[in-house]
DNA sequence: TGAAATGTTGGGGCG
DNA sequence: ACGCCCCAACATTTC
């Protein structure tokens, strides 16, 4: 059995500008290409999710791609630690290739499977490619991360030097393998109604004026692509100009969110600032419910879950009104409405989807402030005048179907400012009687 | 990457 | 002409 290495795919799910998959190819004269479908994640999901179907339908793309360098991509379906024991009785592998991966399970995930192939005496090799700046990149100067947006940002731009993509090199060395790609229905997999759309950087020029008008449709639909790394961060730089800083700002916010959840794993399951943990939601089941359908009778609140719910996207600034309602009107735990995002999000990613719910019930780090409500009815008259998005989403808008408005907003935001005050001080009467033991 | 409440200013109506 | 009041319009503070 001759000596291989092994390319593993996870969230870089792409031939071009793969920063592992080069260095495989130029270290090894035989690459073998793998993917796992984890069942730890899998099992989590319903069998038609959307996501898994992009996953699919991307990897069958670079199966067919391999095919031309007489070589296949290897699929397997099950625990990375039973799949990884399998693939090293199989194969006599030599070593493996890797992007690296921050996520906490992930992380996890790595270091069980770099153990496994340590026994065995297998290298695994990972690297730097799904960010431009990585967990200890961006530090201050006393040697601790960030946590605040605007000095972390000003830091990233300073240390930024720009990186051309790498085409992909040395295709002879992927291993002359000729293997069947599964069915969809041989995985368990169902067909979706819901798609990725590809990325579209045409409304860059306008992206600073309009990006705050859900109608205006000059969304690049980039994040799911960067969510499974059909392209890279790398590439999408390089396209932008001097005059793109706010796009590139808010890829900057998601290498931000990134290594708070890094250096913070805590805020998964956590406020990141604990003073807010005393803060009593309500949690009202059929609110709740209410919210998810979209029809909590606020045309900009029910406009945006609705486009969640049926295409798996939504404008920037309505996840901001439609998570700010949940918290502050609704007042439910931000932790349910971050649940419900992660379900349906196509671009759905842990430390961006917990960082900007913490943003908006004002328990994240250098969130906006608890006393910061959003006026749902303000927002549609300044960012969806003519109505266009609304009606868009909202068939019935206008007609006696349309609920009324769940609950009156001067009401809810006089409860709310109530509610956070109430629990930021408990915290300090608790921290009163601590002091009074010694 | 708010909005409401409160404060200030200045023009016009009017006695 | 002058002072007073009213109240937009704008600025500042507060939540």
């Amino acid at each position: 059995m001759t000596d291989i290495s092994i390319f593993w795919f996870r969230r870089d799910l792409r031939l071009q500008d793969n920063i592992a998959l080069n260095k495989a190819l130029s270290n090894s004269k035989k690459v073998l290409c793998v993917f796992i479908f984890d069942e730890n994640i899998l099992n989590e999901l319903p069998e038609d999710d959307a996501r898994v179907n992009f996953i699919y339908d991307r990897l069958y793309l670079i199966h067919s791609e391999l095919k031309k360098f007489g070589s296949s991509l290897l699929i397997y379906k099950g625990t990375p630690v039973d799949i990884w024991g399998k693939l090293i009785q199989k194969f006599n592998v030599k070593s493996v290739f890797a992007n690296k991966d921050y996520e906490p399970y992930a992380r996890k995930r790595d270091a069980d499977i770099k153990t496994l192939l340590n026994e065995n005496e297998i290298a695994f090799n990972s690297f730097k490619d799904q960010v431009i700046h990585e967990k200890h990149d961006v530090l201050k100067a006393d040697g601790t991360p960030y946590t605040v947006f605007t000095p972390y940002k000003r830091k990233w731009l300073e240390i930024y030097k720009p990186v051309a993509p790498e085409n992909l090199s040395k295709v002879d060395s992927f291993l002359k393998i000729e293997i069947d790609f599964p069915t969809r229905e041989a995985l368990g997999f169902k067909a979706s109604s819901i798609k990725v759309k590809d990325y579209n950087l045409s409304g860059l020029n306008e992206y600073q004026q309009k990006r705050d008008f859900p109608d205006a449709d000059i969304t690049s639909y980039l994040s799911p692509h960067l969510r499974f790394g059909t392209v890279s961060v790398r590439q999408i730089i390089a396209q932008l100009g001097e005059e793109d800083d706010v796009f590139l700002s808010e890829l900057i916010w998601r290498e931000f969110f990134m290594q708070i959840l890094y250096h913070f794993p805590q805020v998964v399951t956590n406020n990141f600032k604990p003073k807010y943990d005393s803060v009593k939601w309500l949690n009202d089941k059929t609110d709740f419910k209410k919210w998810c359908e979209g029809k909590t009778g606020y045309p900009m609140v029910d406009a945006g879950m609705r486009q969640l719910n049926k295409t798996g996207y939504m404008h920037n600034r309505v996840r901001m009104i439609t998570a700010g309602f949940l918290c502050k009107h609704l007042l439910i735990d931000w932790k349910w409405g971050e649940a419900y995002f992660a379900k349906k999000l196509l671009d759905y990613e842990l430390s961006a989807n917990n960082g900007n719910w913490q943003w908006a019930a004002g328990t994240g780090c250098d969130a906006a402030p608890y006393f910061r409500i959003f006026n749902p009815i303000e927002q549609l008259r300044k960012f969806d005048k003519n109505l266009a998005y609304v009606k868009k989403w909202i068939p019935e808008y206008g007609t006696l179907e349309y609920p009324e408005p769940i609950v009156e907003h001067k009401f809810a935001r006089k409860r709310a400012l109530e509610t956070y005050k109430v629990g930021l001080e408990g915290v300090d009467k608790n921290a009163g009687k601590q002091k009074t033991l010694f």
